[in-house]
RNA sequence: GGUCGGAUGGCCGAGAGGCGAGGCUCAGGACUGCAAAUCCUGCUACACGGGUUCAAAUCCCGUUCCGACCUCCA
């Protein structure tokens, strides 16, 4: 079975087919770096990275180009609200993003632009479009694309031109038509700047995805994605750019729903507690990160702490599963892609699918532990090490054996002092004895299981 | 006004003409000194009204409700 994905631009699910055989290039529009990142943002990452992920588990050597946009009017604005220098302001958010998709695991990209890093290939971009005739600067310093002009506009949004709301903001006087958008806009004072043929300015918000896509990825390339409400205008005006210099762009548009709550859309003004830092306080960043990736990419997620909490619990069972296994195997058996799970990832990343399959083979594996069929036990674990580690979730894989909770040498030694005496006291059956000790263990956030291979524990609180 | 989604059991969440997705919760059972963990069993739904069909959660028509985008969004 070969990968099929959707593709926005034509509303279908078509087999992917690689300009380059065996190599896919992606280009993700990344953080606007002007506020902490919630989940909804890391959300996206996290669609992308398992994306990336099956890709290259799938063999495809994969060049991921996540863009930073550290200039833009928000980020300008926030710098004055702040009181320190708009660079501090991009570089702190920057940062905050890096965090969060660290504790999430999701990938660092093959190389990741910074918009302000590229004036040079957007000015060249620039110049090919007023010399092709589709932008023009007015002489006001800031420099537009003549929508008019295109041989095609809309088609990733299905929409008319004539049919758009109208823009009607007094400023657009030197527009030649309300609805062409600024590929530069001249500075004001005391706002960054950069010098080009047409004055000093900084880039419209657009226009460095198309300079960077180009830069890295080339004027054509396989893949390219964002969060849907991007679709309209920012994606639009990419494509228009880009094409309008001749470039092919982008083959495949994925784009990702949001994450919701009651029902609408997550904004930036809902505060502080769906921020990612916040949230990696209540569950460990693996289980966020399973919660987020769980549901199919193009599904809007309906969030809540307790969808959420129980998401967590749903996790933890695999991870234990796992935990186990390991433990009686004597060894770590690496993951393999079983073909169930393939069908279902070729099957435009259906993760819910992969899940129900995931599901059957930690019960089979529970199954194979109680006979002790060593031998089928293997094989479900790295069925399940290879559906984990695709969705980036493998409990094992070393961004995440920090966060391990079991893994301490000295709480192993002392906890097993304890479990000693409480199997002395039941080898006598004194139960009331080894019961107190359990449940003065059990206070401590420290689970006892009681196995045919003699008891063990787990911590229960210890993110 | 234009464009585009959605409504599935107590909850989450897939599917997209025909064999009960899966998970969580809950109830019962096995196992256990008691538990825990695990396994087994049970609960089995598709917003509403029409239509097409041997067969509709799925296709068509209509209705209701919810949401998104329309030049600062993941």
């Amino acid at each position: 079975m070969v990968l099929s994905l959707y593709n926005t631009a034509t509303r279908t699910v078509s087999e992917f087919r690689p300009i380059t055989a065996g190599k896919v290039g992606i280009y993700l529009c990344g953080a606007t770096v002007q506020a902490p990142p919630h989940i909804g943002h890391i959300r996206s990452g996290v669609n992308f990275d398992i994306l990336r992920r099956w890709l290259a588990a799938s063999g495809f050597d994969v060049t991921f180009i996540r863009n930073v946009t550290d200039i833009d009017d928000k980020i300008l604005h926030k710098a004055v609200h702040e009181s320190i220098p708009w660079w501090a302001v991009a570089m702190k958010y920057e940062r905050a993003f890096t965090d969060a998709y660290k504790a999430l695991n999701v990938l660092p990209p093959t190389y990741e632009p910074r918009a302000t890093g590229h004036i040079t290939q957007m000015v060249e971009l620039m110049e090919i479009l007023i010399e092709k005739g589709h932008a023009y600067a007015p002489g006001n310093g800031d420099v537009y694309l003549e929508v008019r002009t295109l041989s095609s506009y809309l088609t990733l949004s299905n929409q008319k031109l004539d049919d758009l709301l109208p823009a009607g903001d007094a400023e657009d006087r030197l527009k030649r038509d309300p609805r062409d958008f600024a590929l530069w806009k001249a500075s004001k004072p005391g706002e960054p700047s950069w010098p080009t043929p047409w004055g000093d300015g900084r880039p419209g918000w657009h226009l460095e995805c198309s300079a960077m896509a180009q830069a890295y990825l080339g004027e054509t390339f396989d893949i390219h994605g964002g969060g849907l409400d991007l679709i309209f205008p920012h994606h639009e005006n990419e494509i228009a750019q880009s094409e309008a210099a001749g470039y092919g762009f982008a083959n495949v548009w994925m784009h990702n729903a949001w994450v919701t709550t009651a029902g609408e859309k997550m904004s930036k003004s809902l505060g502080n507690s769906l921020q990612v830092q916040e949230l990696i306080k209540k569950v460990r960043g693996i289980e966020l990160r399973w919660y987020l990736g769980s549901a199919h990419y193009r599904s809007m997620l309906e969030f809540s702490f307790e969808a959420l909490e129980e998401s967590a619990v749903a996790f933890r069972r695999i991870e234990a599963f796992l935990d186990r296994s390991i433990g009686i195997l004597g060894k770590t058996p690496e993951g393999i892609i079983a073909s169930g799970f393939a069908d279902a990832m070729n099957d435009d990343l259906a993760v819910p699918a992969a899940l129900a399959l995931l599901s059957e083979t930690v019960k089979s594996g529970n199954n194979a532990l109680a006979a002790n069929d060593l031998v089928s036990l293997e094989v479900a674990v790295a069925e399940v090490r290879g559906t984990l580690g695709v969705l980036g979730c493998d409990p094992l894989d070393e961004a995440f054996l920090g966060s391990h909770p079991s893994n301490t040498d000295a709480i192993d030694g002392l906890i097993s002092l304890a479990l000693q005496q409480r199997e002395a006291a039941r080898a006598r059956k004194d139960f009331a004895a080894s019961d107190a000790i359990r449940d003065q263990i059990a206070a401590l956030g420290i689970v006892i299981e009681d196995t045919p291979q003699g008891p063990r524990w787990q911590m229960t609180s210890g993110r």
